[in-house]
RNA sequence: GGGCGCGUAGCUCAGCGGGAGAGCUCUCGCCUUACAAGCGAGCGGUCGCAGGUUCGAUCCCUGCCGCGCCCA
């Protein structure tokens, strides 16, 4: 396992640069930023990484940020994660395959386009040349044609990457900005068209013209992955249908629809309604006749306990209207609004007045007319209830009947399920219980995974349709790309055997309008990232990656509809560990989210508190636990950094070196410390081999500060020396501060690399990482405590008497059980100078070590 | 309503079968020749509640209460 890096270097000290006069944090992030790009310290070596062994290679599946969102703190701590990960495996040897990405593709992305130009895509226009958009947006968005919708995408994408670009570099991330991909790339987009080839040769997806969720406001079906459920206030309005003894009332949300009801359903064992069933009723208003059915998801308890079944209110509707094979007759048009003609079978006179309405004033309009015919019982009895929202969205979903793309998910095919959940089982997760998500997420899905979108910046789907003389669309045989010509545009190129003057003319085809959900395509990280399409060696090579980061969140979405993707094409998991951070939240617990206003800008914090200080507080924060934004811990991971470069100097001030070696080190207190040390690298390294970075920094830090505090004080009089005691702390030091930085080096990459150059040569980043082996053996770690336990009484004694701790002590006796007296004089002339005593006696008694002291007389 | 996680010092958290801990905050003190953006010392908790298992429970089991997230 050493492949990647290079041998320590052994360097006199200052030949790399030398200790500055007074170090500084300020400026730390520039200057090795800069250093990292122009040595390209974490390029991955590609030819090398080949020619080993797999394992010596560690894959990354980064996750593309949306490029034209913002960062948050959220981001910053969650792919510091990733990067602590990321540089302990490659000072471990590993060739570190850490590639990022930029999800650019999709909604978000027009949205912010909309917004910034002040434009928006109206897909009949031609394409304008020579456009460039207004200086500022006005009021009014301008329609501009697809073409230049896009480009205006991507013109302001590149943008909005480069901004992120530049802040993860100053957060220091490692990865190898050689190896950026973009969602919306002539790759990607090559990618998403053959893998979605592949699926639809193989029967995994189709198309399918079906009752799908709609948001009237973007004009685009949604997925069940992509819904939320928001508390809306409603009313139940209790109205009657004439029934064969008498009117049956129904309580509805939804009057408005009373247009497309095709049928009553009540409970198969509600005795109220027994006698109707198999018997038919007649819609008010609209004089309709309509069965009465029953179904078991009729709630007795809901409402009257039975309810009229319209196409389409809900999903519930879209069930029943399946199973009970109920006739279609839809009212809700794609722009959310009541279609011009009624529903085959519904008299013209009553629905003219909804024709072009909107639900809310359609709504309106009925619940006059039942009012006026009578129909309507008692006030509309208002409630809250819970209404289906697209995640993006602000109005409700309609459900509207049109032809979309689906991939198949295991939510309607039992085996496929069990297949995808077992795929679950074969990850290893970060922490394990995140495992529960995914399968509940699983075992919950209710239908297939709807992956079109009627929109314009996205993958187009490489399909055409052949027209026939009527100009009717054929899509029963469609017209599919040939791979060799990926990625197409179907609606600028042209199939086949046609030619371009065909489109659109009966006789000649039609383009598939529309385009792939941006999961389609992110789904495809590993395999876009790896090189599946462009570099199938590297593919080979380091698919299965290793590790899959990600915020709990969209566990649902991108780490499911990836495992999706991969059994299909690869038939295994697409990584072996999935880690999972927790968000950042405010000091409410609330998610930091742009949209909730409570989001920190990234950049300001790192401004304020330096890169190392936030790298520590993430570091702090566990995998899939959640964290409050806490300033205060900033400031100590500022100490931390500060630390670091000031005991650094001192350390490299007293003689440490790297011509000092563990041979040198013959001291029993330099052992102990030696000794105790090498039992925290064992610790952190088991830590981090379990992606525990949190325990990892823990042990290291918890060592820090005693080596601060205690070894380097008891041992400094010493190291000013030049005998062979001197050179025993010296090269104690040096090692120890060796180990250390290494050890931090993860978490601390700025600060450790400036120490680091002070005396080493080549980065700490490309260092072995420590090995208990590097260090002394046999030491006896308890004269360590001791020493430090009987410092620390004498500090006690000082502090108490509001002296200095360079006060003088006249005698001090240690008291000590008998079995450590001897470890106490092992330390005695350390000690001695630490507390500046006159007199020492070590004696041996009972209970634990205290220490007797008498300090001297200030004035004398 | 279901699933998962969490309730330990004022705050953030570690510990998870035999001593209740860390950092921050707070208080007191110290110019100490690496660091005053520092250092030393100290105060502070019936480990959510109630049962159970055990010689012994913060830790294991059950129930309850509260909080959060995910899903209905």
């Amino acid at each position: 396992m050493v492949a990647d890096i290079s041998a320590p270097d052994s360097a006199g000290p200052g030949t790399a640069g030398g200790v500055p006069e007074k170090p500084s944090l300020d400026g730390l992030e520039d200057k090795w930023v800069a250093r990292w790009a122009t040595d390209d310290t974490y390029a991955f070596d590609r030819a090398a990484a080949l020619a080993a062994p797999r394992d010596h290679t560690y894959a990354i599946d980064t996750p593309p940020p949306t490029a034209s969102g913002s960062l948050h703190v959220g981001h910053v701590f969650s792919y510091t994660h990733t990067d602590i990960v990321a540089r302990y495996q490659r000072m471990r040897g590993r060739h570190v395959f850490y590639p990022m990405g930029w999800d650019d593709n999709g909604l978000p992305t027009e949205r912010r386009v909309q917004n910034y130009y002040g434009v928006r895509c109206d897909p009949s226009l031609p394409y304008d040349q020579g456009f460039e958009p207004p200086e500022k947006a006005g009021k009014d968005q301008q329609p501009i044609s697809r073409r230049n919708f896009v480009e205006l995408c991507e013109r302001l994408t590149a943008v909005d990457e480069a901004e992120f670009e530049k802040l993860w570099r100053r957060v220091g991330l490692s990865v190898d900005w050689a190896g950026v991909y973009r969602t919306i790339s002539e790759t990607s987009r090559a990618t998403a068209q053959r893998m979605f080839l592949h699926n639809l040769a193989r029967g995994e997806a189709y198309a399918q013209e079906a009752p799908t969720l709609w948001d009237v406001t973007f004009r685009t079906a949604v997925a069940q992955a992509e819904l939320e459920d928001r508390e809306r206030p409603g009313a139940y309005h209790r109205v009657a249908f004439a029934g064969p003894a008498g009117p049956v009332h129904i309580e509805t949300t939804r009057p408005e629809l009373l247009p497309a009801c095709v049928a009553l359903v009540a409970h198969p064992d509600d005795a109220r309604y027994q006698p109707l069933f198999g018997t038919t009723v007649t819609t008010p208003l609209f004089g309709v006749e309509v069965p009465v059915v029953a179904h078991r998801l009729a709630e007795p308890d809901k409402g009257s306990g039975i309810a009229m079944i319209c196409t389409f209110g809900d999903l519930n509707d879209v069930t029943w209207w399946r199973e009970l094979q109920l006739p279609t007759r839809a009212v809700i048009g794609w722009d959310g609004r009541f279609v011009a003609d009624p529903p085959p079978g519904v008299p013209a006179g009553p629905y003219a007045e909804l024709a072009g309405k909107t639900s809310f004033s359609a709504q309106q309009r009925i619940v006059e007319l039942l009012r006026e015919s009578g129909d309507l019982e008692g006030d509309p009895r208002p409630i809250t209830h819970p209404v289906k929202f697209f995640e993006k969205g602000e109005r409700p979903l309609e459900i509207v009947t049109t032809r979309q793309w689906y991939i198949r998910n295991g939510g309607r095919d039992a085996d496929l399920r069990e297949a995808l959940l077992a795929r679950g089982r074969e990850i290893q997760w970060v922490p394990d219980h995140m495992r529960h998500r995914y399968e509940n997420w699983v075992e919950g899905l209710n239908g297939d995974w709807l992956i079109s979108r009627q929109r314009f910046f996205g993958v187009p789907f490489p399909v055409w349709y052949r027209l026939d003389g009527e100009g009717e669309p054929d899509y029963g045989s469609p017209i599919l790309a040939p791979e060799s010509a990926l990625p197409v545009d179907p609606s600028s190129d042209v199939p086949e055997g046609y030619t371009a003057d065909q489109r659109g003319v009966p006789g000649g085809f039609l383009a598939d309008p529309d385009v792939m959900d941006t999961w389609a395509t992110s789904s495809l990280s590993p395999q876009v990232a790896s090189g599946w399409d462009t570099d199938p060696e590297l593919f080979a090579h380091v698919f299965p990656m290793d590790l899959r980061p990600q915020a709990h969140d969209i566990i649902r979405t991108w780490l499911f509809s990836t495992v999706v993707r991969a059994h299909y094409e690869h038939g295994q998991v697409p990584w072996s560990h999935a880690a999972i951070s927790g968000f950042v939240v405010d000091p409410d617990r609330k998610k930091m989210s742009k949209s909730k206003g409570n989001a920190t800008t990234p950049i300001d914090v790192l401004e304020r508190y330096g890169t190392d200080a936030v790298r520590w507080r993430a570091a702090g924060a566990r995998p899939g636990a959640d964290s409050p934004f806490d300033e205060a811990q900033m400031k100590v991971g500022r100490r931390l950094a500060m630390k670091v470069l000031n005991v650094g100097k001192f350390v490299l001030g007293l003689g440490a070196s790297t011509a000092l070696t563990a041979a040198d080190v013959t001291e029993p207190l330099d052992r102990a410390l030696l000794t105790r040390l090498a039992g925290v690298v064992d610790e952190a390294t088991a830590a981090l081999e379990a992606y525990n970075y949190t325990r990892a920094l823990e042990v290291a830090e918890t060592f820090f500060w005693s080596f601060c505090d205690d070894y380097v004080e008891l041992v400094k009089t010493r190291a000013y020396g030049s005998d062979a005691a001197a050179v025993s702390a010296q090269a104690a030091l040096a090692l120890a501060l060796s180990v250390q930085l290494r050890l931090f080096a993860p978490v601390l990459p700025f600060v450790t690399e400036e120490v680091w150059s002070w005396w080493q040569t080549g980065s700490v980043h490309r260092a072995p990482w420590p090995a208990a082996g590097e260090l002394p053996v046999g030491g006896d770690p308890v004269i360590l405590t001791v020493a430090a336990e009987a410092l620390s009484a004498i500090r006690k004694a000082k502090s108490e008497a509001k002296q200095s701790m360079r006060a003088d002590v006249a005698s001090a006796v240690v008291t000590a059980p008998e079995a450590h007296v001897v470890l106490v004089e092992a330390a005695r002339t350390d000690l001695t100078h630490a507390g500046r005593i006159a007199e020492l006696s070590v004696v041996a008694g009972d209970g634990p070590l205290r220490v007797d002291v008498v300090l001297a007389d200030p004035t004398g």
